[in-house]
DNA sequence: CTATTTATGTCAGCCATGTTGACATATTTT
DNA sequence: AAAATATGTCAACATGGCTGACATAAATAG
C-alpha cells in the first residue's frame, strides 16, 4: 500500500504517542502493585490530590466513567485510607473527596518519576520545546474539552 | 501541599499527556464498536498492517501481552477475514501474518482521523514544532526501548 | 408544604482484555 | 535422537469498564 511522505510522517507520530504514552505509564504501575492497586486507583488518587474537595459528579466528569466503576475503587481507597470523605458544607448532598495524608504519600511516590521523566525529555529537547510540546498535546484534545482541560490543568498556575 | 513552580508545570504536563492520548484514543473506538472490536483488536490491525509478515512472537514483543490473550483477539480477526496468517518460508514454524482487503481497508478507516488529528495538532502549532515535538515524544520512552521503537516507527521512511 | 429533582450509593450481572499455569504439536537446532 | 523454539489451546481468574434497577437524603420548585 503507496504512502505519501506526509502519511507516513503522520503514521510515525502516531505510533510515538502510543509508545510514549505506554513508558510514561509503567513507572506508576510498578508502585501500583505493591500497593494492590490499578491504574484506575492512580486516576482517582492523582485527581483527588489535584482538586481538593472535589466532588463525586465532578470526579465522574473527568474520568468519564460511571458511578458504578468509580464506587469500586473509591471503595477501596477510602477503605484502606488513602481518600476521604467530607460532607459538602453549603450542599449537604455532596461527598467532597480529600486525599489523606497517607494519599498523599502515594500520590507523591506516583507523580515524582513522572515528572522526572518529563522534566528529562523536556529539558532532553532543549529550551524552546517545551511550549511546542504543550501547543501540539493541547491541540490534541477535542475542540469541545479544551477549555474543561485548560482549566483543570492550570488550577493553581496562576 | 507547596508546589514549586518546577513541579506544577511538570504536573500540567503530565496531565496534558492523559487528556491529549484520551482524546487521541476517541475517534478510533468510535469507529470499532461499529465492528464490535476493541483496542485489543484496533493495536492488532495497526501493527499488522504497518509491518506485513510479522511474527507472532515479534508482534507479542511490540503489544506486551501475553500469547493466550492475543490469541483471543487474533483468532477473532482471522474468522472474521480481517487478517491472514502464512507459514514462514524460511522457518516453517512460524505464522507471519498480513491484513486482508478487508482488514487494510479497516485499518485505513482508523488511521485517517488519528493522522487527520495529528496532522492538525501539528499544523496549529506552526512549523518548527513537529521536531520539538517528536523529540519529547522519544524521549519519553523507557531508554531500553528506544533504539527498537526509532527501527519501528522508521520502518518505511528510508 | 408537598412534589420533584439532584447527588450519591448500592446490588446484580455482563463484557473486554489482561493474567498464570499446564500441556500439545510441529519444526528447527544441537 | 534429544533439546529448544514457535505457536496454539484449555482452564481459571482479576481488573475495570458497562447497563439497569432501585434507595436515600437533601435541595429546589410549585
Amino acid at each position: 500500500m503507496p504512502q505519501t511522505d506526509t502519511e507516513t510522517r503522520l503514521t510515525e507520530a502516531i505510533e510515538l504517542l502510543f509508545f510514549g504514552y505506554r513508558d510514561f505509564i509503567s513507572d506508576p504501575d510498578a508502585i501500583l502493585s505493591a500497593y494492590e492497586f490499578g491504574r484506575a486507583h492512580h486516576r482517582v488518587v492523582h485527581f483527588v490530590g489535584r482538586n481538593p474537595g472535589i466532588t463525586v459528579a465532578e470526579l465522574l466528569d473527568i474520568l468519564r466513567i460511571t458511578k458504578q466503576s468509580l464506587a469500586r475503587v473509591l471503595r477501596q481507597l477510602i477503605e484502606r485510607g488513602f481518600v476521604e470523605q467530607k460532607t459538602g458544607e453549603k450542599d449537604r448532598r455532596q461527598r467532597r473527596l480529600y486525599l489523606t495524608r497517607e494519599g498523599a504519600d502515594l500520590l507523591h511516590r506516583l507523580v515524582a518519576p513522572q515528572r522526572e521523566r518529563v522534566r528529562k525529555a523536556l529539558s532532553a529537547a532543549g529550551a524552546g520545546s517545551e511550549d511546542a510540546w504543550r501547543t501540539v498535546m493541547f491541540a490534541l484534545l477535542n475542540e469541545e474539552n479544551r477549555a474543561e482541560v485548560e482549566h483543570l490543568i492550570t488550577k493553581d498556575s496562576k
